[in-house]
DNA sequence: CCGTATCCTATCGGATACTG
DNA sequence: CAGTATCCGATAGGATACGG
């Protein structure tokens, strides 16, 4: 997710990188569960209960690349391989963390708003007012 | 844009459906710039200086069904169109603009994690070989 | 058990042309 | 100026098969 040009104030280039990077698809969920234990591939691929091995691999391998997840191997047989946050990655489960607060909290608001506007929609889309 | 299906107690599908919604693409930019104040469309196009008018639209449309951005249409000829953030709007830029800090603030960590990665693991980093 | 590689589809998102 | 419709390439992401 490349974070394209942008002639804004220094605020949106880091934060379009964190948002398409955590917003991806399963990052907040994996760095969710990681915040509560360590948790192995499978484990993760358990609880998330919906996503492929392609999607769990290459979500964790942006998180570790990023510094946000530590990959341990065990090096056994068979093989054994721990998922945790890093400091970085607690750190920022905190801001997540928040931002999920509020989406629990405004999740109603936010639902029917949409049925407000779908409501509404059909009638308006054709014009304006 | 489906938030797909979750096994996970009850944190992560309001999560992950705000963020896919404002993770998307430019709607974090978008609920920015109207947090400072209301704008036109074009107003809005060239700030940003890089997003199709359809992006935009689409985006602002998401943003509008959400109930974070107000619609004012004047109705006028030439069109005038402003686009402000609800009520629901700042609120959720409150969240939003901390995360925003935390990505300024751990944008080098994050860019350092990235190099020491890529740099112990070259031949994955591609990952076709 | 922990991945990787390939195939395939749906969606994202830009460029462009057109409308009112 | 604000918005829509169409075409097109790029990417996300699932299903499956294969390998250590």
């Amino acid at each position: 997710m490349k974070p394209q040009i942008c002639h804004l104030p220094s605020d949106c280039r880091p934060v379009s990188e964190i948002l398409s990077r955590i917003g991806d698809k399963w990052s907040v969920l994996v760095i969710t569960l990681l915040g509560d234990a360590p948790l192995r591939f499978g484990e993760l691929k358990r609880e998330i209960g919906g996503i492929s091995q392609k999607m769990l691999t290459a979500t964790l391998r942006a998180l570790e690349r990023d510094g946000f997840v530590l990959r341990r191997d065990y090096g056994t047989v068979p093989p054994k391989v721990e998922y945790e946050l890093t400091e970085l990655g607690r750190d920022l489960l905190v801001p997540v963390t928040a931002l999920a607060a509020w989406a629990r909290q405004n999740q109603t608001h936010v639902e029917e708003a949409r049925r407000r506007f779908d409501d509404a929609c059909p009638e308006r889309t054709g014009g304006s007012g």
